[in-house]
DNA sequence: CGTTAAGTTGAAGCGTCTCAAGATTGGTGG
DNA sequence: CCACCAATCTTGAGACGCTTCAACTTAACG
């Protein structure tokens, strides 16, 4: 597996983290932060395309994503990919509970990332010192695994215009929360099978689909673009009362 | 919302309990568990067809499931149902980090069943003077979010055939696991619109794809009762590899 | 047995997929 | 600055999988 190199010096601080308020060292004060920081491993770089870790893997770290987009895959054993999810900054990824167990899912960096690194044994000692980041951790979990069952339920469910608004607002609503104008014009690291991935159609039927939308006035996403032009509509549409 | 009625004393002793290998008491000795048993509130029974939670609810406990079985699911807007998992002996249903707020899914009793309630404030205690048990309580939510995460891919990626097969297979391995002989005909308490809503299709096609294992003499699963043929060539066809 | 709910089967229609041709974009070098 | 290229995206036409609706069959239960 190829290694990703180490962030040149100096690393970001924890305190002084733009992403901490969403991430697991959200709780307590910047001095808090600061002492937890000697258990941060180091901070890697990665570029586009880089995959992070595979499934079956059996990678004794978790990280917390710094900046940049990682999509969260499974490869069927017929070759179709499922997208689990788009982590965004702020996000902890390849956490289990069991680090001796292969993980269970791939990540691939989809635009250049830095990531966070924590060690089986930081991750340990951090949570045995402070209750605090325990209870975060499960409150993480939680809400990756509600985040889960809402995506369960519209590609199991939904017809595929309704996925992708579904999916759309998700994506809009964490952007958002991430600090950025989602009224205005956004670059999207996803390319059209990225997205398909995710909802569970093909790229060809997406691309008619984005096309409905846009006649619609409702969004315009193309070529790695998203110009929202009504986004009631579009949670309208996600939520089926039209 | 309906309430479900206390089951007749003598409540079943958590030392002594066949299920807790599988759940959220199982690490520890027997005196442990006894011990931990004054913070179980009480054990409830409730009908099949009980709706025992439903989403949006603020329910300020957390169950596991002592006897029976329990659908897991969520209803869209436009009125379809996905299933998002069969909770079977031994499962800790309803849990949220923050249980002020709403469950973000519903449950129904698939059978008559059996649980174990526990409150809010006696997890929290549970787990202040219990470690292994918060330990063992994020790999319990890890676990689910992983089962969430290939029920997830499967759905959004294989032909419902394969999806059948995927789900028959999961449904043997966890049956096997509490002790079911499952060469042998299962009664199975679910109709064909409850496994069509979990692999995510219409009970009619459900039919059709039933009937395909049928004459392929793989499995029998009809009118509740499953009736395993050929489990090799069914695990086969879940990974795909014919 | 007769009744009812659930499951099965058939036929037609729709949504999505596949394959293939054209359009758009961003990068590269003249 | 423009021409060209490769990769990605869009569009069209036909095929296939799944859904819908409706009639029939089977199982469960008094």
């Amino acid at each position: 597996m190829n290694r990703f190199t180490i962030r040149p010096e100096p690393h970001t601080q924890c305190s002084a983290c733009p992403v901490r308020g969403l991430a697991w060292f959200e709780p307590g004060s910047q001095e808090d932060a600061a002492r937890r920081e000697q258990l941060r491993s180091t901070q890697y770089q990665a570029p586009t395309g880089q995959i992070l870790f595979q499934e079956g893997d059996t990678l004794r770290r978790a990280y917390t994503l710094f900046s940049g987009w990682v999509i969260r895959y499974k490869v069927l054993k017929n070759g179709q990919r499922q997208v689990l999810s788009i982590a965004l900054p702020g996000d902890f990824i390849g956490y289990r509970a069991d680090f001796g167990a292969p993980l269970d899912y791939s990540a691939v960096a989809a635009t250049p990332v830095v990531l966070c690194s924590f060690s089986e044994y930081n991750i340990e000692t951090l949570m045995q010192d402070d209750p605090t980041l325990t209870r975060k951790l499960i409150q993480i979990q939680c809400q990756q695994a509600q985040e889960c069952r809402l995506r369960l339920s519209y590609v199991g469910q939904a017809p595929a215009l309704q996925r992708f608004a579904m999916f759309l607002c998700e994506l809009t609503t964490r952007l958002s929360q991430r600090g950025i104008d989602i009224t205005q014009p956004i670059d999207i690291p996803l390319n059209r099978e990225d997205i398909a991935d995710a909802i569970g159609v093909t790229s060809v039927h997406l691309s008619r689909i984005s096309a409905d939308l846009r006649k619609k006035q409702i969004v315009d996403c193309r070529y790695n673009r998203l110009i929202p032009k009504d986004l009631e509509a579009l949670q309208r549409l996600a939520h089926d009362n039209d």
